[in-house]
DNA sequence: TTTT
DNA sequence: TTTT
């Protein structure tokens, strides 16, 4: 399409570590979830009112995967930029559903740790060099799957 | 939570014309789809390929319903911003479902047409006149719905 | 114009104290600065950079002026969503200058504190009640001036 | 600095067709300006006011250029993606000025045309093989110039 | 279901 | 200097 922008940019806190899985291509992705809220006076009873909206995010970017290792655990501030992606699949009882994802692929998808202490300043212009950082590493899901988008819908019920 | 951000930039077409529906309590809302595309070259095959994302909006800010109806139509090209909310509710089957909008409420959302021809400048500083508008009045659908979650559903799959 | 948009997001640190005044009419305007950076490894050298970008940042919406006294100061982290402005003013020796600034006004704008102790969640739904905070009250400038935008102009350079 | 963030986002018209200048060393620059406006009912002469702001873009990335090149021009409507950077330059009198810009450089920076007819989908995945493209090529700088800074400032008032 |  |  001539000219279309799909860019969601969030900041919020991780519910849980996240999880990193192997491809067997190589390739491999960190998943998660972040919560944002809000809070509003409710006009008619005046009472504080606050809602938490629950995003998942899915890192295809090698770059960004690697930080997200290393760096981002459960309760970890971030700021986020990514796009968009509803998929279909089929549940254990052949139901069809649909997922919405924050998807971070490599152009224009960023991931930067809020926290302060931790952590490097961007999450574009990372270094290819190793190293372990602290103890907060993720959640390792040890090996590759095959059946990679049903087992991670069977965890997170949307 | 202190400090979050939860916001989708969108700029393409829509894919029929919007949908406005009013509420018993006087508010209304209007909801379309939008859609994005991205395209690129295949790195193995050197294909050029192509991807549409089909994104749900429903717009709840009165003032950007009344631009929606009078302006906004099939094909419109637009730029959206709003924020990611995910909905559970459950279809006749008794399936739990969930759906992710992108939703403009009144604070920091935006809807500004691109087309040029028709319409306003901008989707915030929103006259409360009135008027017709040429015969680009969008699909409106008659009277107030009480089942309006699971009447949305219906339509549009995920 | 049919259809613009001009918007600014930082997140960044305080470099000093915001600067509050109030106008003759009633109104008010706080006044900081915010820095972001940028680390590389430079290609040839495989040298680690870092550059400073300093951004000032104007804030005339009524209710993000009180978030701004009560809760941010030197060093804080925010989150800024603004509009870019250029304002031509001239200098004590009558040389025209130009000053560019990130200006939040009523719509669209944002302040959001990000560093989780202090503060309240989100710019946008100030309470309208005061109160003191703590003791983290900006550098207030007493009393209205009239010489507003030249007495800016003399304390930082851009 | 850890987890900052620096972006702008302009949906606008080009004011001229765009400038491309090649350096010494082969990289080069498009660079034009860019209007975006907002208009608003006055509160109290119930005027409809306008203003119009200019936004000076430099673009950086080689891709991007490119795009640019063969595109873009004179009241092209386009969307940015870039940050904010202001530098200092000295003028003939020896004074000191402040230019801010709007700059694209390789990541997260992107350019898309909105006008519909010409042009390609999306400014990242720029192909690298060249064609002409009709007739609306920009206005060809020829050469390279070592006073580039001050040349271009020559040309904007800020 | 849009758009190029 | 654009655009409506």
């Amino acid at each position: 399409m001539a000219g279309s922008v799909n860019k969601v940019i969030l900041v919020g806190n991780l519910g849980r570590d996240p999880e990193i899985r192997q491809f067997p291509n190589g390739g491999s992705v960190a998943s998660f979830t972040v919560a944002t809220s809000e809070s509003w006076k409710d006009r008619n009873s005046g009472e504080r009112k606050e809602k938490t909206e629950w995003h998942r995010v899915a890192v295809f970017s090698e770059g960004l995967v690697k930080i997200v290792e290393r760096y981002v655990k459960k309760g970890s501030k971030v700021y986020i930029e990514g796009q968009l992606e509803t998929r279909k699949w089929t549940d254990n009882q052949g139901q069809e559903k649909y997922t919405t994802e924050v998807v971070l692929r490599n152009f224009g998808s960023t991931l930067t740790m809020l926290d302060g202490r931790d952590g490097p300043s961007g999450g574009r212009g990372v270094s290819e060099d190793g190293g372990s950082y602290g103890d907060s590493s993720p959640r390792q899901v040890d090996g590759p799957r095959e059946d990679f988008s049903a087992d991670l819908n069977d965890e997170i019920p949307f």
